[in-house]
DNA sequence: CGTTCGATGCACT
DNA sequence: GTGCATCGAACGT
């Protein structure tokens, strides 16, 4: 079942833990990606400063003031899409990052689209990528799933780009520092199911832990 | 194990 | 011109 409006409608610290286990799906040219989240970080307002609005509005964080359940995606350290979902917009300028996934459909695809991203070099030494490896980064999750520009303000609610819910028990969700930025550090803002091999960061980062808030 | 570094684009000041 | 919500190879220990 396709998570409605309401659900993005919310505090965001709420709508990202309950986003861990639900299923992000994106259909595009007849093939369909999905995966189960396991890995979410919030960014909360104008005075978060690792927020794209902390800066006030601009042309990139516009989808960040506008209606909850869409997507905001931008491009990142020039090579990686990073894919967020708008949140509690009308109050304030917020939004959760999808971290990592669980493969569940296109597996295949992933993997192709995965390998056709790393071209001119090696891809892992040889190695092989393991599935739980797919969609393990945020910016490994947009290569997996397809995932660019022209997503930028997909409503979650059409066909293209959306998250279900599959009636699946989520596992034990932990919270955490957030990882990978270098202000608002101090925030506990990171949700991730604390039993999943596809989480990302080092020990450190998950064993970082400490209470919600 | 750990840290460093190159690739690469664009929003923002 | 600066700096980034990254990734993975290539090194050092």
């Amino acid at each position: 079942m396709k998570l409605p409006r309401a659900f993005y409608d919310r505090p965001t610290l709420d709508v990202a833990r309950d986003l861990v286990g639900k299923v992000l799906v994106h259909r595009r040219r007849g093939l369909t990606t999905s995966g189960a989240i396991v890995e979410v970080e919030a960014y909360i307002g104008e005075s978060d400063p690792a927020c794209h609005a902390a800066p006030g509005p601009t042309r990139r964080n516009a989808p960040l003031y506008g209606p909850p359940g869409f997507a905001y995606v931008y491009l990142n350290y020039g090579i990686h899409y990073l894919v967020n979902i708008v949140t509690e917009a009308e109050r304030q300028p917020a939004a959760v990052l999808i971290r990592a996934l669980e493969p569940v459909d296109g597996i295949e695809v992933m993997r192709r689209r995965r390998r056709r991203a790393m071209k001119g070099r090696r891809p892992l030494n040889g190695r092989s990528l393991n599935t739980h490896d797919l969609c393990r980064g945020p910016g490994n999750v947009t290569m997996a799933m397809g995932i660019t520009l022209a997503q930028n303000e997909a409503d979650l609610l059409g066909d293209e780009l959306f998250i279900e819910d599959r009636g699946s028990e989520p596992g034990a969700i932990a919270w955490s520092k957030r990882i990978g930025i270098r202000v608002g550090i101090d925030r506990v803002w990171r949700a991730y199911m604390r039993d999943s091999t596809a989480v990302s960061g080092n020990e450190k980062a998950l064993t970082r832990n400490a209470p919600r808030r």
